[in-house]
DNA sequence: AGGCTCATGACTC
DNA sequence: GAGTCATGAGCCT
């Protein structure tokens, strides 16, 4: 049937830095969530013994994602992710894209996402896809500053920011 | 350094 | 269409 091709699992992700919840589409992870208010509730509300049904494929997908998660969030390099089902315009996965070939302790500027998409003066356009960004950490929109080499804007929360790139050993000016 | 203005593309309503 | 930006460059003081 047609509605069930938008069916999802909700999962939660304990880290030492709080409780993550990531979403699975049967095509991939469509959403990771920041430990925050509205993600614990969701978490409570769909915690994993409420989601009998969980296929062992988004089982797999899901130990992937966890995996990869802890390690950026400890400052090291996942060796495996999990298939990524983004939504978005064309153009925000065209950034999306861009964002995931940023290594691990590198960044770029928002000007420099641009250029390399091939639309040189959309660098605002660029910042709003990368506070659309669905998968933060994974699509690692945090390595993305402003031209300055200031830290810009993350919608998950500067502070987000500032802790995920000092632990890629990135110095901020 | 900090502040202001303006061009600019994508997105939302 | 107008309003909203996670920008950038230019031009002041």
């Amino acid at each position: 049937m047609y509605f069930m091709k938008n069916q999802c699992a909700e999962l939660p992700i304990p880290t030492p830095d709080g409780q993550f919840v990531a979403r699975y589409s049967e095509n991939g992870l469509t959403e990771l969530d920041f430990p925050s208010a509205g993600s614990a509730r969701r978490a409570d509300r769909t915690s994993q013994r409420d989601v009998p049904a969980v296929s062992n494929q988004i089982r797999g997908w899901h130990h992937t994602t966890e995996s990869a998660l802890k390690k950026i969030l400890a400052g090291n390099e996942p060796t495996q992710f999990p298939p990524l089902d983004l939504n978005g315009t064309e153009f925000q996965k065209n950034v999306w894209n861009a964002l995931r070939r940023i290594r691990l302790g590198t960044t770029r500027s928002y000007g420099e996402i641009a250029k390399q998409i091939g639309k040189p003066r959309a660098v605002r356009a660029v910042g709003g896809a990368c506070g659309a960004n669905p998968v933060p950490v994974l699509v690692p929109c945090h390595r993305v500053l402003a031209a300055n080499k200031k830290l810009g804007g993350f919608s998950g929360g500067l502070a987000w920011k500032r802790a995920l790139l000092t632990r890629e050993g990135v110095s901020l000016q």
